[in-house]
DNA sequence: ATCTATTTGTGCGTATGTATG
DNA sequence: TCATACATACGCACAAATAGA
């Protein structure tokens, strides 16, 4: 006699009454919740029931409710704003395919062992075609570099490399003839700009003679061409470098991971 | 007169009073609590005072370190253990970087539009350098497909194919002349097996007088070389697939974003 | 423009369950 | 066996943002 509040939400309360116990209750919430999700029954755009609405509804208490519902949240199945509810934002859990590696010197970890030796420098003011590529206005200032990246004790490059740097950071690099460190995490370091996002493209090309003799390779061999640009707040471009790279001597490997949206989740036997 | 709790713990409860009121409690202590791992205060690895014990220590209840605590494990700096305590699991919040994509068709897309066209088929037992590529004991059966990957209403191929299929999902495929949807969303459709890790590797390549008739491409054109193999459960590889794509009718693009840990977090201010 | 009801956010108290050593 | 420490669950009160009257 003690609560009642059990009986009256009969209804839906019994899609608890799973026979998994041990099961943490917000997680059968939650679930219950994403099927109902998933059937369309809350179709994307709309407002949940409020918390102590579906806590009622349920049988559980509105912490319960909160915790099944922050759960959601993580996976951005469900987003919320105070005074006004909790909106559905997705049908399905999506597991995104994530990078396995967690920092970008780790991905471009031959930027940080090679140096770049710089062959020609100059500082430019972009127009046309350039400047469109730069998505900068036309008459702006950038540092424009042309060079060899060379690992220590290894006369062979591995790639002919042309930069281009927002003039603003020039100062960084003019007059200098080898850059040590990945041009971005330079800029990065130095003007506490992070970058918040890397553009990359990549292609494949055959030598022309020009960029094989730089090289010391084989004209009409092939190699990989590969476009990055570093944006930083604000979705500005600061950088953008295009890499050839003779393929006998650098192939670009990635590795994907999917995100297991619950691994370190208490509840659930693991 | 009614809680002295507070007056037992000056000494670090002071931290919270910083200036920035409307900031929520539990994310002050988060913050003092990174700091303090940050310092080096608590190693990498150690355990945290208990739950109780910082809840004296900053003058707030054990809901609200707890918290502070999952905040911090959403960001992979601890983690907690029933029974044992809280582990410090990093210094930093590893800010990763992530795709901006969000499903494999996504980054494949062509592979969703572009029909496998088979141009040959056959059942093999892997032996010696092949067995070895696909991690397999020799003498294992795989299906061995090469063919083309065509979009309708174009003539000219996408790619050049070779696709090797674990003998267990064979029969998905065996005598059919053309496949409309990527083969590892096949076999992750009909098992239920889901694809965990992703790993490519890009490299270029001028074409062979054979590749470039079966393209209709010019001979010694550069080309892309992109591998793919495909995990499932238990890092176990079910499918590889080089393709072969001529340099003026595919390139390679993907863009990463820096995650923001807090993005959505209610706190703080936006 | 103001007030008001609604809804989520924050903070704390308490009790009990459960894995660990 | 037993104390420890985190995990779950419920309760309550008030703050803050929002939307609508």
């Amino acid at each position: 006699m003690r609560k009642s509040a059990t009986a009256l939400a009969m209804t839906e309360s019994t899609i608890l009454k799973d026979a998994d116990t041990n099961v943490p209750l917000y997680l059968k919430v939650a679930r219950a919740l994403q099927q109902q999700i998933a059937i369309g029954e809350y179709p994307i755009g709309s407002l949940l029931p409020t918390e102590v609405e579906l806590g009622t509804r349920y049988g559980v208490s509105r912490q319960t409710v909160r915790q099944a519902i922050q759960f959601l949240r993580q996976q951005k199945l469900l987003s919320a704003k105070k005074g006004v509810g909790t909106r559905v934002e997705a049908r399905q859990p999506q597991r995104g395919y994530y990078f396995a590696l967690h920092s970008l010197t780790q991905i471009f970890q031959f930027a940080a062992e090679a140096a770049l030796h710089v062959d020609r420098e100059e500082e430019i003011e972009v127009r046309g075609a350039l400047a469109a590529e730069l998505a900068s206005r036309p008459g702006r200032k950038w540092l424009h570099l042309v060079g060899t990246r060379q690992t220590i004790g290894n006369d062979l490059p591995i790639s002919w490399t042309e930069v281009y740097i927002d003039g603003r950071y020039a100062r960084l690099f003019r007059g200098s003839k080898i850059h040590h460190s990945a041009i971005f995490s330079a800029i990065e370091n130095s003007s506490g700009e992070p970058v918040t996002e890397v553009q990359q493209e990549i292609n494949a090309t055959v030598l022309s003679k020009e960029l094989a003799a730089s090289l010391k390779a084989e004209p009409g061999s092939p190699a990989l061409v590969i476009t990055r640009r570093y944006f930083g707040a604000g979705h500005r471009l600061f950088e953008m470098s295009v890499n050839v790279h003779p393929a006998d001597r650098f192939s670009y490997a990635i590795s994907l991971k999917r995100e297991l949206t619950w691994e370190n989740e208490p509840g659930s036997k693991r």
